[in-house]
DNA sequence: ATCATCTTTGACGTTTACGGAAGAGTATGG
DNA sequence: CCATACTCTTCCGTAAACGTCAAAGATGAT
């Protein structure tokens, strides 16, 4: 499953040459490139790697990673997910395998298997979605709440201020 | 600051019997309680107290922690900004932090010395606030944006299975 | 060829947020 | 007074998610 290993060019001008056509997976980017545009530190990333949160990415001749756009972006999904929702890589993990399971869905639904099996698959996957989507919207609606009270506290500082400003005090005097 | 020290009265029947006049700061719970109406565990509690996300709680003679309703709503609201915000708790002890300088402002503010002072006092809480605020609404722009993808990818995930369902095949036939 | 960077694989350290057990003391119904 | 249930502090342990060297090799530019 998924055939990915040292290509032959690694290199190919980073920076400006859009290759004609011939590639068959586009750019691909090293480490470096890879950080800057997640802002994750190769450390983590190489244990999203070993954690199986990505498939091994690709390898230079000597052993250096080769990120996709694909990888990167699932990169920049990952942080999302961890920073947004604060899901723990485990429930990343487990999200990320239902958008596998949608996109082999997606291909299977094309070439075609059966359909109880595709069903079965489908069937499992909604209600994963499902809880997500309900997370979200719990955590909207908290924010939300709690958006209103500070907007409330704030709005009653302002309030405040102003009436000290134009000297209208609660004790004007003794 | 802040006066909390052991208390004559620890007991005090608790379970029906509303106290009569007398009682300064309400009653006081034990820890037992706060654990079931909490959710917490007692480890968990004493470890955001070491921490200093609770202002020691006074104790009985015998050293017993003895939590006021307020801690018990501090407790929840901790629990609260943890599991469905999916705050650190440096980031809810920050939280707190913000709200103790608002609690303090507006006893300052009732004890009105003078205008100029409160006015600067106000003038520093307001940027707090402000910052809160603008927190909260990124968050929430970020998990709006979220939640439009996953219900998208619901709505399509949907809509495969009743494609399946009502034979509705890409292939008809060949 | 060579230097300055990058990257890799270990391997051990760290932080967060508690869990759990020990040993001792406290509270309370009977 | 006593048994039983709670609670206290202390200290060690843990799972997650990396951080941080170290040693060695890989790349790219000069």
């Amino acid at each position: 499953m998924h055939i990915k290993e040292t290509p032959a060019e690694p290199g190919h001008a980073p920076g400006g040459g859009i290759g004609f056509a011939g590639e068959l997976e586009g750019p691909l980017h090293r480490m470096e490139d890879v950080v800057k545009r997640t802002g994750l530190t190769p450390r983590a990333i190489r244990y999203y790697e070993e954690v199986g949160l990505l498939t091994a990415a690709s390898r230079t001749a000597g052993g250096f990673r080769l990120f996709t756009e694909a990888d990167v972006a699932l990169l920049q999904r990952i942080k999302e997910l961890q920073t947004l929702l604060g899901f723990s890589l485990a429930e990343i993990k487990e999200t990320l395998r239902i958008d596998a399971v949608r996109a082999e869905i997606r291909q299977a639904y094309e070439q075609a298997t059966d359909a109880r099996t595709r069903l079965g698959l489908l069937d499992r996957a909604e209600p994963v979605l499902h809880s997500q989507l309900a997370l979200i919207d719990e955590r909207v609606g908290r924010l939300t709440q709690l958006r209103t009270e500070y907007a409330e506290r704030l709005a009653r500082l302002r309030t405040l201020r102003e009436q000290i400003r134009t000297g209208d005090a609660t004790e004007p005097a003794r």
